[in-house]
DNA sequence: CATTATATTTTTGTATACAATTTTCTTGAC
DNA sequence: GTCAAGAAAATTGTATACAAAAATATAATG
């Protein structure tokens, strides 16, 4: 079945902007990108209208729509709200988590640590995220899971981008452990408690990263905006 | 500032879907809908990317665009997060809270006290309202405030339309004051507790609101896809 | 009459044309 | 050289034209 060339671009363009293909507070040029999909700009206009909606881009009437990152503090919020969405999930799976999706926990959480031991970080990443969605999976709300990963998507370069301290990867794995014993036991306040301090550690992390740095305070000031010097957003 | 014509069209439409201007499962005709607005089909089609992008409708490749109204088990869904987000807004506040927003909280419990007394459900609902949002607010996490106030909009509707059975308004409101009681004290996890199943209570209400009544598993049945009636909705 | 195949109409999706607005460039005065 | 005013170019927003697909109507066959 056919599909719509729309939908393809607007899957394009969030994997783009997700994964940093556009500097921040960049302008998406609506002509340029439509050469650049081999189509005219009407679909790539009605892409921009859902990438504004998922909050990926802002649009500002008769000037464009540029990509919207995240600031720091914007930052320190979305990981903070992520640590409680994963909280409630906790919450709710330990009174509803079934055997076998106990045994994926269990299963996801030993190729983790395999992939901890051998160093391998793409798998330690892929795993770890499966390890997450299981337990959004195991709420037993749709809803909620459809929230959680959506918001865990739109963290996941900037988790990604954090620095790896030694024996933290150990920690975290410790971590995993006891969230899913936790959820064994169906001790609902306790898995939660626990899973919200995991998550919120990475929003710490983050936080000194950031003010030990002042990365992207200096993207922000410098950034490359290609043409225009004046023209961003708010 | 000039403001787009399908910005506009967003919100009008928006409004209409969540006051159930259209059946459940509806087909939003383009070319009426371009009429009734007196614009061409292209803002309308802006406008339903948006809507879809939020989730108010379901696009269908070559069908159309359907209005999704969430069916009862998705409903109960909803809730249940809602009173998970509020229960983590909670907690937040209860660290954070204010001096100024805790006046502003036990002002808007006056009002919707008030509101109950005189049986004035327009001032209570806008005031209840109100409060909760304050609470978001006070989580001091613009984001987590942001999705909150999201979900209580989409909500709404719904909330609206459950039966307000004799004393539960009553109740309500002391639940209320025990919520100020916990923030103003600093007891997050009393705070969120009590917020939690003071949301929970409502979609429960509304899960045995839908049991009994089976209302709204009939209008799916039977209600949708209206065929073309003659001229615009006016 | 039912059913299937075909033609007609309607509707969606995309391209293009045009108007409104902003940005950039040019010119001229000081 | 700096700045302002205005023309030119570029870009956005909307309307319209056209192509592709689906829905509907019509015809043909048994």
């Amino acid at each position: 079945m056919e599909i719509r060339r729309a939908d393809k671009i607007v899957e394009e363009l969030e994997q783009m902007i997700l994964t940093g293909e556009f500097a921040n507070g960049e302008r998406l040029n609506e002509i340029r990108l439509a050469e650049w999909f081999g189509v005219s700009r009407t679909p790539v206009r009605e892409a921009f209208q859902k990438l504004e909606m998922s909050g990926l881009v802002e649009q500002i009437p008769h000037r464009g729509v540029f990509t919207r990152q995240p600031g720091p503090a914007e930052l320190v919020e979305m990981f903070e709200a992520m640590a409680e969405l994963e909280a409630a999930c906790a919450r709710l799976a330990a009174m509803r988590i079934s055997a076998d999706q106990l045994n994926a926990l269990r299963k996801a959480n030993a190729i983790c640590q395999e992939a901890v031991s051998n160093n391998n970080s793409d798998d330690y990443y892929r795993e770890n995220e499966r390890f997450h969605h299981l337990i959004y999976q195991s709420s037993g709300n749709s809803y909620l899971e459809q929230e959680a990963t959506r918001l865990y998507k739109r963290l996941r370069p900037f988790r990604r981008m954090q620095l790896q301290l030694r024996g933290r990867l150990q920690q975290s794995m410790k971590e995993h452990e006891a969230i899913v014993a936790a959820l064994a036991d169906g001790k609902s306040s306790q898995a939660s408690k626990r899973l919200r301090s995991h998550v919120a550690v990475q929003g710490e992390k983050f936080h000194h990263l950031m003010a030990n740095m002042r990365l992207v305070a200096k993207q922000r000031e410098t950034g490359p905006l290609k043409k225009s010097a004046n023209s961003s957003p708010k």
